[in-house]
DNA sequence: TAGATTGTTAATCGATTAACAATC
DNA sequence: TAGATTGTTAATCGATTAACAATC
């Protein structure tokens, strides 16, 4: 049973058109139709509706659609005009650049402590975020009612961690760990799988490489 | 047309099979069954089976895959046997995090330059990877024959930064700045969509938090 | 009004799952 | 041998695209 009848392929271009239309406002366009932003996007004019409408924005024949109500509408229905708490683990390459970045608050998550298990790390503040040991997250997780936890251990502690975390009161974890975690299934996981995008960038040249090289071979002739 | 008749899907999960074989490799595993992939990775086996067969690896009835025949399969698939040269642009947060990668190497890709548009950044070496002024891209790409580019830019630049590459020679973009690049559609674009992933997590979180609040207030009464 | 655009229903396409024969 | 497992073909499911009526 899905809790959520709304497809997933859906929630994961409406960031995509949300951006988009962020920089639509900066540049004071007022309207936007669904075509232009298939066009824009590379998605097909009649997705683009479908996607909008799960939002519950309506735009109007001829005219189209306002881009501050379509901005509004989709803030909403991601909730990303409800910022929540966060904690990171694992205060290594990527954690401290997911601690540097601006643009999460934006997309509904504060990140307001990071915690490592070395002491080398533990005391530091890295972009202005104090970095904890990891033993003080759970106590620290369950009197802030922090209910988002990220995860960027290295592969071998990942399981572990997002034990404690799932026994910490945490609901969703944002994963940049190349592994499947196994988690009660009322926990939301969230893969950045950065190896499945190498995966596919890494097959599509080898395959346009070996299109071409058959190409030259034939102008070479047999 | 596509040029690869293998599904996206499949290519996705193969790097997912790929670290969980090596896993089971170092704790001494030989054979491993497409049910016991499937239960460990939330596939179903007759996916896994579909997405293990386009690698051309054979499994033996009764007996399952051998462990080192499957990464060695899905290695030659992908191309990680062969590295390649990558260039990235943009060495903020992100770009620095990427650097400090060992993995990536196991993934076909050895970043062996990085490159700012500002002064104050170029001149460094970061983990040990010479920044160098964005101006010289262009030249050394070309010089190098290097067909990757690692685009982690601010928003705003990345189009401009992505046709630079391009005209550079640059094959394929793996790129992390939240915007669709407009590029001829030769170029391979992969996409890290952090946002998608953040909208997916936080509408998800927001759509638990309803049915439990329903769940809740029915327990109340009216 | 005419026609551009929306929003919805129907058709198509592709990916996942089920069923089953082959085989070690 | 019996049965566990593979690999393939058929059925189902869900997402995308096409067709079209509604409307400003």
């Amino acid at each position: 049973m899905r809790v959520d009848s709304v497809p997933e392929a859906t929630l994961r271009r409406l960031p995509s058109y949300y951006h988009y239309l962020l920089r639509l406002r900066e540049k004071g366009q007022e309207l936007i139709s669904a075509a232009q932003i298939g066009v824009a996007l590379g998605v097909h004019h009649t997705q683009v509706r479908k996607d909008l409408a799960v939002t519950g924005s309506q735009g109007r024949p001829k005219v189209g659609h306002r881009v501050d109500d379509l901005i509004a509408s989709i803030e909403e229905f991601l909730n990303w005009n409800n910022v929540s708490d966060a904690f990171l683990v694992g205060a290594g390459h990527m954690g401290t650049a997911l601690l540097g970045y601006e643009g999460f608050e934006r997309a509904g998550v504060r990140i307001v402590a990071a915690f490592d298990a070395s002491p080398r790390r533990a005391g530091k503040k890295i972009q202005g975020v104090s970095v904890l040991p990891v033993e003080k997250f759970p106590d620290l997780a369950r009197r802030m009612h922090v209910v988002i936890g990220i995860l960027t251990v290295p592969a071998e502690d990942a399981q572990g961690v997002a034990e404690m975390m799932v026994a910490s009161g945490i609901q969703a974890i944002w994963n940049f760990a190349p592994i499947v975690l196994e988690l009660p299934e009322t926990v939301i996981v969230e893969d950045v799988a950065l190896y499945s995008s190498l995966g596919v960038l890494s097959r599509r040249l080898a395959v346009r490489r070996k299109s071409a090289a058959a190409r030259d071979s034939v102008r070479a002739g047999p």
